[in-house]
DNA sequence: AGAAAAAAGTACCGATCGGTATGTTTTAGG
DNA sequence: CCTAAAACATACCGATCGGTACTTTTTTCT
């Protein structure tokens, strides 16, 4: 069974998280942060060593659940297909059924509220993120350079610059769902991405 | 001539968007503004009502900045030629040489940076917000409906999404630059939708 | 059950926050 | 040149910020 600690650590991660993806960092406050838990300082201050550890702490955790979403997704793609371009359609689909399946628009991405906030914070977490999206990058263009050599693309195209469009894709889509207060816009760029890989890798007739 | 207020008050708004760009709207003081300004409360105060107001009144320029880029843009694209897809053709390349001319990273979009802050503002802020995106989308939808009456496009797609993920492209990238520490992203990502485009109306053989 | 450690509460601190009141200097216009 | 308004400076305020020191309560484990 877990600990009663693990509890209240996961309570004030979660409540923050969402306080960060609303105000920002900076305009999360501490005193806020406990008020809505109904907590005191006593406790936060005993599972974190201050709000820079909160912070580490909260990247970290949104990072590695973004990396296990795409692994599963492409263990799952590996399943139903041997082919690459198939494989990437699938991991495209399935984020698609994800957003579409989300009614209200999506908080945001933890990553990006960091990085319009990059000076608050000191040269790890920055690392962090630059490592981050460089990880998915590579992962990215692992996969595309597989779909390339098998799928001779109509246009000359680098690779790792269309990775880039995968992440970018959310990371915009996400913003735009938040200003314009809709949902399904990330789906909808989702399947725009899809088209342009089929139209990019299909065989000339 | 212009007044010597105008120009204080330009530096101070030209400030502010950098330190709103790099910490945050809320993490960004006043206090820090006008020390790195070398003025004081007063000469702020004078200028602004509050903070908010000169958060409204940033909107408000960059908002305005971007219109007015556009259509220049657009108004030279016509100039150019009649056909509304190679309008946008032009349109396109117009920013992508923009953002390759730069050797650094672009430091973000404001509208950006208030979204993931969004609950720190007040009602006609973030309405301002909505309607910015709104009138931006209307623009470049207007000019895909254009393209696509002459030109089927290949697969059937929702224009106004199409226009949404020209916006989305530059906000993404943005966020992508900014974490990687790397320029040029931006207009890789504007070609690809260049390709896009291309690939999505261009006539069957 | 009892001790040790983990978890949470209470009270407080200096620094900084946005903002105000009021005084002084500078500029523009007749 | 003189005056009124614009522009800017000085000094200060209450509230809130992140953080600390210390105590009390609750768990956990033998």
């Amino acid at each position: 069974m877990g600990k009663k600690g693990d509890d209240t650590r996961k309570r004030i991660l979660d409540a923050a998280q969402q306080l960060i993806l609303s105000h920002g960092y900076s305009g999360m406050s501490l005193d806020q942060l406990i008020r809505q838990l109904g907590m005191t300082k006593g406790a936060f201050f005993h599972h974190f060593r201050n709000k820079q550890d909160l912070a580490r702490t909260l990247i970290q955790r949104y990072s590695d659940e973004g990396v296990t979403l795409f692994k599963t997704a492409l263990a799952r793609a590996k399943a139903y297909s041997d082919d690459p371009l198939q494989q990437l359609m699938i991991v495209i689909r399935q984020y698609e059924e994800i957003f579409q399946a989300l009614s209200e628009p999506y908080d945001g991405c933890l990553l990006a509220a960091y990085v319009y906030e990059l000076q608050q914070f000191d040269a790890d977490i920055s690392g962090l993120l630059k490592t981050e999206f460089e990880l998915s990058r590579d992962e990215l263009t692992k996969l595309l350079k597989a779909v390339a050599r098998k799928y001779p693309p109509q246009r000359e195209v680098d690779l790792t610059s269309l990775a880039d469009g995968f992440m970018s894709l959310f990371e915009g889509a996400f913003i735009l769902e938040k200003a314009l207060g809709e949902s399904g816009i990330t789906s909808q760029q989702l399947k725009h991405y899809r088209t342009y890989i089929e139209l990019l890798f299909s065989r000339a007739a």
